[in-house]
DNA sequence: CGCTAACGGAAGCATCTGCTAACGTTCGCG
DNA sequence: CGCGAACGTTAGCAGATGCTTCCGTTAGCG
């Protein structure tokens, strides 16, 4: 039983690289992104999402577990409905993704430019500063 | 058949919805995000590139020409070799798209939070923020 | 208890996607 | 021109994925 998945099949650690995988990929649906940009700005019940899109309801609930799984969605039960509202803390490992890779290719980038400009006078020393 | 596409299959227009799409499908894939975590720091040729897996050259390349479709690489020729370097301007969509979702969410998190607090309260004062 | 409402779950199917194998193309060299 | 090197492209296959239909579960109500 012991597992390295404490909480059970739902949202592992933020800013790990099993978080980032399920994240990427549940964004990587147009469908999720859609609802997830309807529950950013105000709690939902799974219902009143599913009247939003033209496929079934199931299509959307599964849809919501993706997204409950990667950590990017919030379940709250109330009765019999189960309301959801987008997790801001599910994005942190995206972004933090993002801001390292963006860093290191701006700055593989600046260096080729300034290499194109000196080419027939250009140091190869591994000046990385 | 003069459809929104003008720049014909490569790299749509930053920004878009249709960019957004592709550049999350295409970093959804974890070979694809190590392809470019290794270019991110140094321009490599396509074989160079492809010694790092163990996968065919032939699934390198095709993870190649995704990464370049979705405007996340860039592509130089020298002689028969194939030069790639990761493409920062490629990332910027997918940057305020998850601001833009943290800020929404956020926003909402907070909202909730302080609605429970209140839950037993009467709080009907309008301080809507 | 019986009924309805609001959901999620399992099975089955159509489609997409990543991989391999074989082939064609372009470039450099003698 | 002939040859090999470096790649991309196509066809075909196995696994993943999203959708639908049917069914089970839980909560409120008379």
């Amino acid at each position: 039983m012991g597992d390295t998945d404490p909480p059970s099949g739902t949202a592992p650690d933020p800013g790990s690289e099993h978080a980032t995988d399920e994240a990427l990929k549940a964004l990587a649906e147009p469908r999720r992104r859609a609802i997830l940009r309807l529950v950013a700005h105000e709690e939902l019940p799974a219902g009143r999402i599913a009247e939003e899109f033209e496929v079934s309801r199931t299509a959307v609930s599964q849809h919501l577990g993706v997204l409950k799984s990667a950590g990017l969605l919030h379940e709250r039960r109330d009765g019999t409905r189960r309301l959801y509202r987008a997790r801001p803390e599910g994005l942190v490992g995206l972004q933090s993704f993002l801001d390292q890779m963006w860093a290191g290719s701006l700055d593989t980038a600046r260096r080729l430019v300034e290499a194109e400009r000196g080419i027939s006078d250009d140091d190869q020393s591994a000046s990385a500063g």
